[in-house]
DNA sequence: GAAATAGTGTCTTTTAGACAATATATG
DNA sequence: CATATATTGTCTAAAAGACACTATTTC
């Protein structure tokens, strides 16, 4: 408990999101090219400080959405990721950022005529690798990010957000073949994911032609927890795992 | 991006801690009972406001579990659970806590002669079900608290941070049992956790003694990652999973 | 028909889960 | 020896993973 008469000191908050998508089968971020000062000219991610002090987190992460991406909070998968506040990671003063991880289905390039000029899908590799170098401290928020998306792809259905309303079972595979970084044999993907009930839905008898046979349509099932998970691969036995 | 002359609203910003154990075979959470208003007089969880505007969060979290739980921080999991901001949540103004998960070997009841008088370990159960009224938004950090760690069992070697320093594989068991609410088959679950390497490695030729045949004595191994995971039972093939 | 993608069948290996049997202590 | 707990062995069912094969489209 604190003691009487003292008053706690205020900081600043700052909602930030990570958003991923999908495009030409890799996993993107969403970016932005800071306007102002610090960090002038720099990559960011979209994000910015709550408006008032009623305002709900998040609240304010579906309106930075909104107002930063040009994207419809409603229809997006939205999850709080995690709290950063380092001093000094703002010299602006102590700001506390909240980061929120968004997953999106591909859209089109977000560029000129919406708020979001500026605004960029890039390559997560470019940002995990640190070939791009992003401002403040979102190059580690993007990394947790990321691999909570590679976790939750594992036990959820998080998978059919990266996919359109309606999507074929290959459509899914891609997912995530591109956010796990591996590739899988079609047959054994196409039959445990339609063995896991609930995780996909038939959508009509509709059909998506390209060149070869045509691929039946799903939606996302109610499904939300898999079980049996699937299996992300590279970790077939070894005697020690990463650090968590 | 933000404009220009326009000043970010402050915030208070707090620390809230979960802060699990196992006694006598049951999950409890450690409350204090408050002596201020609001909500004086209630259960609450541990916490408290940032102590200046350059402390770190970690550091507060630290700060608390030593202040106010009197435990050691540095030989205790601590990691982030969570950020509650919802206005109006508490009555003092706005006020946005953020909760980190803490988990304790079995220590003995933190009554008199510390910092901590008024502290008591409850049963995890008791906040669950609501039969015990916590302060604030509390209840629901316990929830998240509780199955934040329900699920790192699973793909994490968070169990052994439940243990003493060197424990036996039933000691371990009684861990799974006591956090999922179920009851394991000792044989499975013997051969389980010795297959998964790196998990729990031996700790001398040492023994332990109640009535049976003496125990072989463990330690928390390098692994933290379990691949394959421990299998959280009752989930066998329905059809429609818990809600995320 | 050739090429391409979708979908099915089948076999092997691994793992989960049930449970009998054995080992080593105490009283 | 009775009792209690620890540890090992064995069997069965389910699921993972490899991969041959069939199906349905476009060119």
């Amino acid at each position: 408990m604190t003691e009487d008469r003292w008053t706690p000191p205020a900081v600043m908050l700052a909602v930030d999101l990570v958003i991923l998508t999908l495009r030409e089968s890799s996993l993107k971020v969403l970016l932005i090219e800071r306007g102002v000062e610090p960090y002038e000219g720099a990559w960011a991610l979209p994000g910015g400080f709550l408006r008032d002090a009623e305002e709900d987190l998040t609240a304010a992460a579906r309106r930075e959405l909104e107002e930063e991406a040009a994207m419809d909070a409603a229809t997006l998968h939205l999850e709080h990721l995690g709290v950063y506040g380092a001093p000094g990671r703002d010299p602006r003063g102590r700001v506390v950022s909240v980061a929120y991880l968004a997953i999106a289905p591909g859209l089109p390039e977000p560029t000129a005529g919406t708020d979001a000029a500026g605004a960029r899908w890039q390559p997560a590799d470019q940002v995990l690798s640190g070939e791009l170098e992003l401002a403040f401290d979102h190059r580690r928020i993007v990394e947790d990010g990321v691999e909570n998306a590679r976790a939750k792809l594992e036990h959820s259905a998080l998978a059919t957000a990266f996919c359109a309303p309606v999507f074929t079972i290959t459509d899914l595979q891609r997912v995530y073949e591109a956010v796990w970084g591996v590739s899988l044999d079609p047959r054994n993907f196409y039959r445990k994911v339609q063995r896991t009930s609930g995780f996909i839905v038939a959508a009509g008898p509709e059909r998506k032609v390209t060149s070869g046979r045509p691929a039946r349509l799903f939606k996302a099932g109610p499904r939300k927890v898999l079980y049996p998970p699937m299996i992300r691969p590279s970790e077939p036995s070894n005697t020690k795992g990463p650090e968590e």
